[in-house]
DNA sequence: TTAGGCATGTAAGGCGTTACATGATTAA
DNA sequence: TTAATCATGTAACGCCTTACATGCCTAA
């Protein structure tokens, strides 16, 4: 799903500026993608020409060279057209993992590299695991809880994964030298 | 991990050729990442023009403009430069997920278009599993071992949850509409 | 007063995909 | 002979990150 998509998706439940979008999507929506500010800003910026959402100036100066805070609406025409490209998204996904790569192509890592990549794979799994347990469920669309519930699904068999065979595989790499 | 960092883990095992390393990788790998022509023809080129790879002519014609089979064997510089690479991994992970944003934002989608999705990953992440487990365990690293074993377990817990819960979903949609 | 968060934006570059272009070999 | 698979490559474009540039506001 491309990001100008993604901010009018959001754009759908109430008004935001860049600033708090950027802020949503990398605190908040972190289970479902990130966004950079160097992405977010020129993405809002297209959705601006393309009338698929309106701006309202917040502070009174720099009007003219398009800085100072700004709060986006969607339009009637920003809302048709998220409907119409969310119902062209798959079920594909795009697969890039470095750490499954790494330890695919973990006989060129020493017993302790390994290790180090699994606890600190495990430490990243559980601060996430953190956070989703934290985020409000009530208030929230049936969709939205579902995702979260799927990514802790998720998170929660590689947890046990990992505690369990990745305990396993440093021993096993130790034998291997 | 870097496509030119990937195809020369690939050349450790043995000499390829383009062809067959993006059949091996779309097919044997595929639950690492995914490689397109257009990727991995100049990603090659540019490790052989860095003598991190080398190329032996097989077909005899048209080895001025470049065509023809070619087989690619690692050198020793390649090795130490792989071997440098791999070990600057870190386990952060890249998200970045069409059908859990699509999910997030499914209010905007009718019951019917929910469940095909959801039907369609899960025919996808099964078709996935049968490749998995088809995969030789012989023959292959403890390291290679792991990596399949995880991604096997993320699958099952997936199909799990999407059996479960997401029956579920397409019902307290309807309720919804 | 200074550090951190709020706020917007541009420029360069990285890394990839899709589509195109070409041609050889092999099995039905 | 024709379709599929083998085989290599380029060009255009998409979408993103990092780094840079600027400046305000607020609480310790």
């Amino acid at each position: 799903m491309k990001l100008d998509i993604f901010c009018l998706g959001i754009l759908l439940e109430r008004n935001y500026s860049g600033y708090e979008i950027h802020k949503v999507i990398n605190t908040t929506l972190a289970h479902l993608r990130q966004a950079s500010f160097g992405a977010l800003y020129p993405a809002l910026n297209r959705l601006q020409a393309k009338e698929f959402i309106s701006s309202e100036a917040i502070t009174e100066d720099h009007l003219n060279d398009g800085l100072g805070k700004k709060v986006f609406a969607i339009t009637d025409k920003g809302r048709a057209h998220f409907k119409a490209e969310i119902k062209k998204i798959t079920a594909a996904e795009v697969v890039n993992s470095d750490f499954l790569s790494a330890l695919h192509f973990s006989n060129n890592l020493t017993p302790i590299e390994v290790s180090t990549l699994v606890d600190e794979r495990l430490a990243d799994l559980q601060k996430e695991q953190r956070r989703l347990l934290r985020l409000p469920t009530k208030e929230v669309s049936e969709g939205q809880r579902f995702a979260i519930r799927y990514t802790l699904s998720q998170i929660s068999a590689a947890v046990t994964f990992l505690k369990g065979e990745g305990r396993a595989i440093q021993t096993l790499m130790s034998k291997q030298h």
